[in-house]
DNA sequence: GGGGTCAACACGCAAC
DNA sequence: GTTGCGTGTTGACCCC
């Protein structure tokens, strides 16, 4: 697996190219312009919630039926963005869960819409009943991205842990997703990537040859027993040592590929104990 | 019914 | 003050 990062400059974000030298859609302003919120009429942010704007968000959505509230927390450009409208439905098609499951979410939506709960085009997946557009439900719906979206944010994400302004927007743009959907996805990645990982180095590391004990307690001559190919003492978590300080450590570093010269290097190599 | 997964959310923090 | 990130949690959904 071969891996190339991006790379951009300040320039590329400020003259709105992306990475591939490809003028966004959408300029700068446009990006982060506030735009009003059609539930609370509080004009939002549309990258972010600061904490301001999150205990300013966080009032008005208590007030707010779930729908709602998802919409203003979630910051659903679509709710009141103006591209949301035609053009949405073509990959919205695809966004839909599969099967049984989409027929089924398909018609609980349509059935919605019949009763005048529109979501404004939101990638909603619908539960079984009808309480979202109750008010005073608290009910928070979860939308499930389509394959195709889950496949190009992920291979995206192999070659780019880290999404730039503009590059999110385009991202977004192209996969029928909102910034902030883009945002959040790229950031629960990154940490159930970091999870995995430190679950297998826990696993991989966790074994019942603690040689490095071993060593401490004995007085030998051989201050390094390298056994299993493991002589990493780990009483400290490899990501508190190196992940922390290099985001991209785990692709040169992963823990099936972990060996003795791959980590232990990071981790400073061998420790002369003795004097 | 319990556990796993995942998008969304909450919160603190750092960089600017 | 704004913005985005890491981290932990929540709630919906799915599978067994």
């Amino acid at each position: 697996m071969t891996l190339r990062f991006s790379s951009f400059t300040i320039k590329d974000i400020l003259t709105g190219r992306d990475v591939r030298g490809k003028p966004c859609t959408r300029s700068t302003e446009e990006l982060y312009a506030p735009k009003r919120n059609i539930c609370t009429g509080h004009a939002t942010r549309v990258p972010d919630l600061s904490h301001q704007d999150v205990d300013e968000n966080r009032i008005h959505r208590e007030r707010l039926p779930a729908d709602l509230r998802r919409s203003v927390g979630n910051v659903r450009s679509d709710t009141y963005n103006e591209e949301a409208t035609g053009e949405e439905t073509e990959l919205r098609e695809d966004q839909q869960p599969h099967g049984v499951e989409r027929d089924k979410r398909q018609k609980e939506e349509e059935e919605a819409e019949e009763e005048g709960c529109h979501h404004g085009g939101e990638t909603v997946s619908w539960s079984s009943d009808k309480q979202q557009c109750r008010p005073g439900t608290k009910k928070r719906s979860r939308a499930a991205f389509s394959h195709t979206q889950v496949y190009e944010l992920e291979r995206r994400f192999n070659t780019q842990r880290y999404l730039s302004g503009p590059e999110r927007a385009d991202l977004a743009e192209t996969l029928k997703l909102t910034e902030t959907q883009v945002k959040i996805w790229f950031q629960n990645r990154r940490y159930k990537t970091k999870r995995r990982q430190m679950a297998a180095e826990l696993a991989a590391c966790s074994s019942p040859k603690k040689v490095a004990v071993q060593v401490l307690v004995r007085d030998n001559q051989k201050q390094y027993h390298q056994a299993n190919g493991v002589h990493i003492p780990m009483t400290v978590p490899l990501y508190h040592q190196a992940y922390q300080y290099h985001p991209y450590l785990h692709y040169y570093c992963q823990p099936w590929s972990m060996d003795s010269t791959s980590c232990g290097g990071m981790l400073g190599g061998p420790l002369s104990i003795h004097e």
